[in-house]
RNA sequence: GCCCUCAUCGUCUAGCGGCCUAGGACGCCGCCCUUUCAAGGCGGUAGCACGGGUUCGAAUCCCGUUGGGGGCACCA
C-alpha cells in the first residue's frame, strides 16, 4: 500500500532533486522484519512510476539491512566515546520509577558503567544543556530544549540498531544533504540531529511536511481513510491529475491557478513556500482535477486510457460482446460526463449487454401509465425511420408533441426501455450506435413488460 | 500530563504594512444552454479565531488566550 502522503513526499523529494541538479536516494527501511515483505517492494516502485517517477528519475532501491555494518561500528563509536551507555532498565521500571508513563528516560544506567552483557540496550548521552536548533524549510529553526531529549535507544537488548540510530548513519553513508519527510518526524528531528553531531557530521536540511488529514482533522489512517494510491488508481485517477492536486496541498503556483502543467510546478515549486498547517486531503476536489484532466485529453487518448476499465477481468458483459467502433463512437459524449475512468462501465455498459441493465428504481420512474402507448408509437416509428440521431429524434419529437410531450418528457421511457437508466448518454446518439435491430428488441421487450 | 507545531470562506489557497470593500479554485445554491445527465457560460453564498500591543496605517509584525494537529517505544 502506497499511501498518498508518501507520494507526496516523494514528489517533494523529487521536484527538489531536479531544481537542485541532487540525486534522489529511495532507500527501503527493512529493519523490523515483521513489517517487511520483498513484494511489497515492487509495489512501492510501481506506485512511483505511476506517478511519474521511473527508475532512471532515482538511485536505488538500497536496503537499511545492507547497512547493518555500518549500523554496528556507529554503536562501537558513540560506546568508545562515552556518548552511549548499556542500559538493563526494563519500561515497567522505568514507569514505575518516574510515576509516569510518559516522562521519558530517567538516566538512571547513565553513569553505572554498565558493560556490555545479553539483553542490554545502548542508550545515547544526551545533553543536559543547551538547545538543538534544526534547519527547516517550511518551518524555519525549530529549537529544542536538550534537557528535555531523553536519552533514547540507538540498539536493541539484541543489538539490533533502532530506526533513530540506522536512519542517520544511512544517511551519512549515503551523503543525504535533504532529508524531506511529514511532520511527524519533527519530534525525531533533534534526538537525530544530536547523532549527526555525535558522530561529527554536519546535518543535512530538514523538511518536515505539513501531515494529511481527514475532514475530522486528523491524521490520514489507512484504517479509517481512503489513502491508497493503489486503489484511486484502480479507480480511474489519472497521475497527471493525482500529483498536481497533491502538490497544490499547501502550496500554489503563481497567478490564479490550479490546474497546471508538471513542468511549471517542477520550475516554480519551493519548500519554503509550502504551507506548514496541516492539509485536508479532499477526494471531492481531487475528482474535480481528475474531470479537468480527462476532459483536456484528446478522444483518441481518452479511449486508450479506457481501455484497462472496458476490458477488465469482471465486466458486466461478455468480454467479446465489447465492440471498439461502437466505444469509439460514443467516446467524445462520455467524456465530459465522468469524473474517474471507472465510471465509463456504467456509461456505455447498455451498447454491449444483451439486456439492458435492471434498475427497478428507474423503470418506475419513468414507466408511468402512459408509457406503454407511448413506446408502442414508437416502435412503429423507429422500425421504418431513418437510422440517425436527427431522424430518430424528430421521431420522437413529433409523436411527444402528439400527445403534448415535451422532448425531455417523451425520451425518458425510451431511455430507461433501451439503457436502463434515467441518466446516461445523449439518447438518439446512443440509438444510433446501437442499431435499430436491438433498439426496437429492447423497447419491445419493454413493452411486454408493461403489458 | 509533557514537548513540538500550526491558525485567511465548509475545504485548498492568494496575500509577505497602505494596491483588501480580502482574490482564485473545489463544494453548495440560482439562472442560461439543453433530449436525460454532464460539460460550458453567468451570478450568488461564505473567511482574516479572540484579546492586547507596535505603527499615521495590520489579514500581514510582537505578546497572550483559545482552538487544531503531531509526538512522547528496546515501531518506523
Amino acid at each position: 500500500m502506497f499511501h498518498v502522503g508518501n507520494a507526496r513526499s516523494v514528489l517533494f523529494n523529487w521536484v527538489l532533486a531536479r531544481q537542485s541538479g541532487g540525486t534522489m536516494m529511495l532507500r527501503i527501511e527493512d529493519t523490523d522484519a515483521a513489517r517487511n515483505r520483498p513484494e511489497w517492494v515492487q509495489g512501492i516502485l510501481d506506485a512511483m512510476a505511476w506517478l511519474g517517477i521511473g527508475p532512471q528519475e532515482y538511485e536505488g532501491p538500497l536496503f537499511q539491512s545492507d547497512f547493518a555494518q555500518h549500523h554496528r561500528e556507529a554503536i562501537e563509536r558513540l560506546l568508545a566515546l562515552g556518548l552511549a551507555y548499556y542500559c538493563d532498565c526494563s519500561r515497567d521500571q522505568v514507569n514505575a520509577r518516574t510515576g509516569s508513563e510518559h516522562k521519558g528516560y530517567d538516566g538512571f544506567c547513565r553513569d553505572r558503567g554498565l558493560p556490555a552483557g545479553d539483553g542490554r540496550a545502548v542508550r545515547f548521552r544526551t545533553p543536559h544543556e543547551g538547545s538543538t536548533v534544526i534547519v527547516d524549510l517550511v518551518r524555519g529553526k525549530p529549537t529544542f530544549d536538550n534537557a528535555l531529549i531523553e536519552d533514547f535507544v540507538i540498539a536493541r537488548g539484541n543489538g539490533s540498531p533502532v530506526f533513530l540510530l540506522a536512519n542517520v548513519v544511512d544517511d551519512m553513508v549515503m551523503g543525504i544533504t535533504h532529508v524531506i519527510r511529514a511532520e511527524e518526524h519533527l519530534p525525531n528531528a533533534p534526538k537525530q540531529q544530536l547523532l549527526w553531531e555525535a558522530m561529527g557530521a554536519e546535518p543535512p536540511v530538514w523538511v518536515h511536511a505539513p501531515i494529511l488529514v481527514n475532514e475530522k482533522r486528523q491524521k490520514l489512517s489507512k484504517r479509517r481513510d481512503r489513502v491508497a494510491l493503489e486503489d484511486f488508481r484502480a479507480e480511474g485517477y489519472l497521475p497527471e491529475a493525482m500529483r498536481n492536486y497533491l502538490m497544490l496541498l499547501g502550496w500554489a503556483p503563481s497567478g490564479d491557478r490550479e490546474i497546471v502543467p508538471w513542468d511549471d510546478i517542477v520550475a516554480e515549486f519551493r519548500l519554503e513556500d509550502v504551507n506548514p498547517s496541516p492539509a485536508f486531503f479532499d477526494v471531492k476536489k481531487l475528482r474535480a482535477f481528475n474531470g479537468e484532466y480527462i476532459r483536456g485529453m484528446s478522444v483518441e487518448a481518452f479511449i486508450e486510457a479506457c481501455q484497462p476499465w472496458l476490458r477488465s477481468e469482471s465486466l458486466p458483459w461478455r468480454a467479446e460482446a465489447y465492440d471498439a467502433d461502437a466505444f469509439a463512437a460514443v467516446a467524445e459524449l462520455a467524456q465530459t460526463r465522468i469524473s474517474v475512468l471507472s465510471e465509463i462501465v456504467p456509461m456505455v455498459d447498455f451498447l454491449f449487454l444483451d439486456e439492458p441493465p435492471a434498475d427497478e428504481a428507474a423503470w418506475a420512474k419513468a414507466m408511468k401509465a402512459d408509457a406503454a402507448e407511448l413506446l408502442a408509437a414508437v416502435v412503429d416509428a423507429f422500425a421504418v425511420a431513418e437510422w440517425r440521431a436527427e431522424t430518430l429524434k424528430a421521431a420522437l419529437e413529433e409523436i411527444g408533441a402528439e400527445r403534448g410531450l415535451k422532448l425531455g418528457k417523451a425520451q425518458a421511457p425510451v431511455r430507461v426501455a433501451v439503457t436502463g437508466r434515467t441518466v446516461g448518454l445523449p439518447l438518439f446518439e446512443s440509438l444510433e450506435v446501437l442499431g435499430r435491430e436491438r433498439t426496437v428488441a429492447r423497447l419491445r421487450a419493454a413493452l411486454d413488460r408493461l403489458s
